[in-house]
DNA sequence: CGTTCGGGTGAGCTATTGCTCACTTGATGG
DNA sequence: CCATCAAGTGAGCAATAGCTCACCCGAACG
């Protein structure tokens, strides 16, 4: 009687899960009291997981977050993705996801061989660099993705390179252009030039690249930050520009526009699919579809979020 | 701020314990993860389970019956408890329980030193019996704690010693004495003659008693079977008794009566509180009362009952 | 400002667990 | 009735987990 054997097999099972999991006792002891041996007794408890006849119940806010990061991760084939749990005061807060960034890059950095990180844009990148433990690593090198200079001339309130550089004593690369130059021709001059290019190679060798995701709308940073004009904006939107990763605007479907804006950024472009770890951090309802968008078009392969913007992304 | 630290410390603690029940990494794999050592990751673990912010949940029937039992055991301070699932197909069949029994005596003759096992009345003990695996072990003792001659001469249809001894080659000791004797006089003499001593000091001695426990209403199996009359029932249940183990009979706490068929019986009498390891063998919704008594009153250490009776025996 | 104390930490040892392998057992089909 | 095969078993080993100990850090207190 096959049936009943497994039938039996299943009552043992259980039986030997519940004295494991739930009284505690050792495999041990549960051969001895089910008259098997301590490997039976084992097969059993494994098999009571493998038929999923115990569950395990997390009852923490915590739980809720672990999964939703394992499931982006799965999703969207990530290297890494973390979701921060709602802050009940401050539900829009990046301080959590600052905290994560600057978590990432501490561990990042505290490596004995030289790491080369790339940093792009975005509050929460600027806040992590803030809250990142100071450690002296000279032989690190530190990137930045976009240029320092924003269109008036001044040196951007954005320069996280040479902070994050004063923490760790590592070398810095930042990115002496403007934002947008005035043509694609001029652009395509400026990139060329030996200390950007210079720039860009370390870039391409980054081991990290630690980038924000903008949406665009009328309250895009990069507007808001006075690094593209209301037109030059509204001209990416028509193009069908949902999000900017370091700039670069891309559609829903997390394709690269190729034009308006992005044939005269000088910000060195994303790898499409990223190879490196390419992390993005945000959050807010607001960039849920640039989050997607980014996710789905492989721009970035690691997420730093908060919960509810995960839950957001993935019923999309 | 403590508050904070200790938050802090639960949430990793719950992390900790998601990665490790609910995603199956290592304690390692944590550690490096969460960026401590193993160690750490260890007490992280623990701390979850501590905490209980983590909890089992076993999806099968058997898991109700092993809680029944632990509660059992911990309430009445049990050395031995077995809950059998209820069959639904027949519920209130001793099949389940004799097969625990049976395998109870198993285990417990399967010893190569030698062991005296003890046993009682009931249908179980008796379906026990049949149920045991045959093995050889002629220095093992099978005494009786219960006449088997009953009041019109017969050897007892109950001749379970007989039948065990039969399985093992033990030496056996069944009680050539009438379950009752005419009077208080005549059994005190009995009791005193050799055969009958001899039995009383083997069953002393025993390292396992089996017993079944009757319930004393109007269905009462020592009538049933013709043990005791209905008058002699019934002044029993007057002087409050409710159920009965080997003939002897208890009320609703537990306390031997010392009147009525107990002058009379030849049936070795429960040693209470039970030291050695005395097994109760019962179901059915009408020996609760009798079963819980037993319970109470330390005439048993032991029970093998199903989810049902348990279920009402804790209830009261 | 130094001292004491509680709690946390990592090292390292031992118990427990998971797993592989060769073997047995019991069902199935020629 | 025997050969075949899938499934289960126990021995033994390597990986993993649990625990103890000495130590350290930071807070509370004199």
């Amino acid at each position: 009687m096959a049936a009943e054997n497994d039938k039996s097999r299943l009552d043992d099972a259980a039986r030997a899960g519940w004295l494991y999991f739930i009284a505690g006792h050792t495999q041990d002891e549960i051969a001895k009291m089910l008259q098997v041996s301590r490997a039976s007794a084992q097969r059993l408890v494994s098999l009571c997981l493998a038929e999923r006849l115990i569950t395990f119940r997390l009852e923490h806010p915590i739980a809720a977050c672990m999964e939703l990061a394992a499931r982006l991760k799965q999703r969207f084939d990530l290297v890494h993705c973390e979701v921060v749990p709602e802050d009940p005061a401050a539900p829009q807060a990046t301080a959590g996801i600052a905290e994560r960034c600057a978590n990432l890059l501490d561990s990042t950095l505290r490596s004995e061989t030289p790491v080369i990180v790339a940093l792009g844009t975005g509050r929460a990148v600027r806040a992590a660099v803030e809250r990142v433990t100071p450690i002296d690593r000279p032989n690190h090198q530190i990137v930045s993705l976009v240029g320092n200079i924003s269109a008036d001339g001044s040196a951007s309130f954005y320069d996280t390179v040479g902070r994050l550089a004063d923490r760790t004593g590592a070398r810095h690369y930042p990115m002496p252009l403007p934002f947008l130059m005035s043509s694609e021709d001029e652009r395509n001059k400026m990139v060329r030039i030996e200390p950007i290019a210079k720039v860009k190679a370390v870039a391409a060798k980054a081991d990290l690249r630690l980038v924000g995701i903008g949406q665009m709308d009328q309250k895009a940073q990069v507007h808001v930050d006075g690094f593209v004009t209301r037109d030059e904006l509204f001209e990416m939107m028509r193009l069908g520009a949902i999000g900017e990763i370091t700039g670069w605007a891309y559609d829903a479907k997390g394709r690269m526009l190729k034009a308006g804006t992005n044939k005269r950024l000088t910000s060195i472009p994303p790898e499409v699919p990223a190879k490196t770890t390419t992390i993005g951090a945000a959050v807010g309802a607001a960039k849920v579809p640039a989050i997607t968008a980014a996710l789905s078009g492989g721009l970035i392969n690691g997420l730093i979020t908060d919960e509810a913007t995960a839950r957001a992304i993935l019923e999309r």
